[in-house]
DNA sequence: GCCATTTCTTATCAATCGTTATGAAATGAG
DNA sequence: CTCATTTCATAACGATTGATAAGAAATGGC
């Protein structure tokens, strides 16, 4: 009944999600997107809206792939400081791409974007939200299980090792290697006595 | 011999500070800084060249203000873990100003500017490595003392404390309350045995 | 094989970007 | 008072921004 499409709308939002990921949102143009996507202007406006659309579908993009890879290790089997460290772990390789993008772009986001965009704030906390339900669930479980002291504060640790994961996004996009992003990790997990 | 300058080219740059830190690099136009500062844009290019130029200098302007007053207080005598939780507080104040700048600028810079700008990412590095060498100084001056044991790997926890720093300016920009950062300091100081 | 419909390609829109030029205004030396 | 010099206030520069318009190309229903 019309012309088919030419292109794969979530191939095309994984490429402007690495685009906005490494570059930022207000560093990243329209053309720089029709670049990298190969998408001309009306395929991505006709899919996303606006600029802005597009960069709030790459956040949702950002949550469905990597934190759910995370979040996926996190729930395995095994003594908590293993999940955690292991989840820590699928993190940092997946803040690390092959097409420059570095980090956590929530966290980039959450810096860059939130404080002045309602759509990408909420996008944030509801991220933030995600992780650390996540983790205190993980925690919860442990504690249940006597791997964590009784009167261990699930909550506030689940808060802690959220904003470490966070950290660890900063810290890669900061340029410190892995031995260090280790360091930290190993430091962090030691609050678990 | 000639027409005086109007303005104070240190009030102009505390004022240039406060826009960037509060809207980031890329959403700070020219006329919004001629707007924040009062200055034309004459007067901004003869005393600092370009944006760029004056973006850098806002980051050591930043450094010798609020990462001063941090400093300061973290010198202070008394239990380390006081030492630490007085120069958080202090840096806590300082990251929420009444001008709309929330956060720490420096974790804004390595987030945003830092990926894709050599300059940035020298003065983010070289702030990293000032506050984790005060923080370590004041570690090793604990440890000297007594109050830490002497096998404590000073070097690993100034990484992790620094990091926490940063942090903290990570989850003041993300909107999180006071009593959620306490909550972060109070679990991040637990380390510490 | 036509036609309505959707996408593709390309050009273009006004607005804004960082930066620079232009002429008036203000100073102190002579 | 004159003049060289610097800053001030504006205007303007070409380039790029996000977004849209216009016409050619491609499809399936009939």
């Amino acid at each position: 009944m019309a012309r088919p499409r030419e292109f794969d709308p979530r191939e095309a939002l994984d490429k402007a999600m690495l685009q906005f990921w490494a570059a930022g949102y207000h560093d990243t143009s329209i053309r720089d997107l029709t670049a990298r996507t190969g998408v001309n202007q009306y395929g991505l406006y006709s899919q996303f809206e606006s600029k802005r659309g597009l960069y709030l579908a790459a956040l949702d993009r950002y949550r469905d792939t990597v934190t759910r890879a995370v979040l996926a290790r996190l729930r395995q089997a095994g003594p908590v400081a293993d999940a955690l460290s292991g989840a820590f772990a699928v993190l940092i390789a997946r803040m690390r791409t092959e097409d420059g993008a570095v980090g956590c772009m929530m966290a980039n986001a959450a810096l860059e974007v939130a404080p002045q965009d309602e759509g990408a704030a909420a996008k944030v906390d509801a991220h933030m939200t995600l992780l650390r339900e996540a983790i205190g669930a993980r925690l919860d479980a442990a504690r249940t299980a006597g791997d964590l002291a009784s009167e261990t504060d699930t909550g506030q640790l689940a808060e802690f090792f959220a904003t470490t994961a966070y950290s660890l996004g900063f810290l890669l996009r900061a340029g410190r290697d892995d031995a260090y992003l280790q360091r930290h990790i190993t430091t962090a997990l030691a609050v678990l006595g």
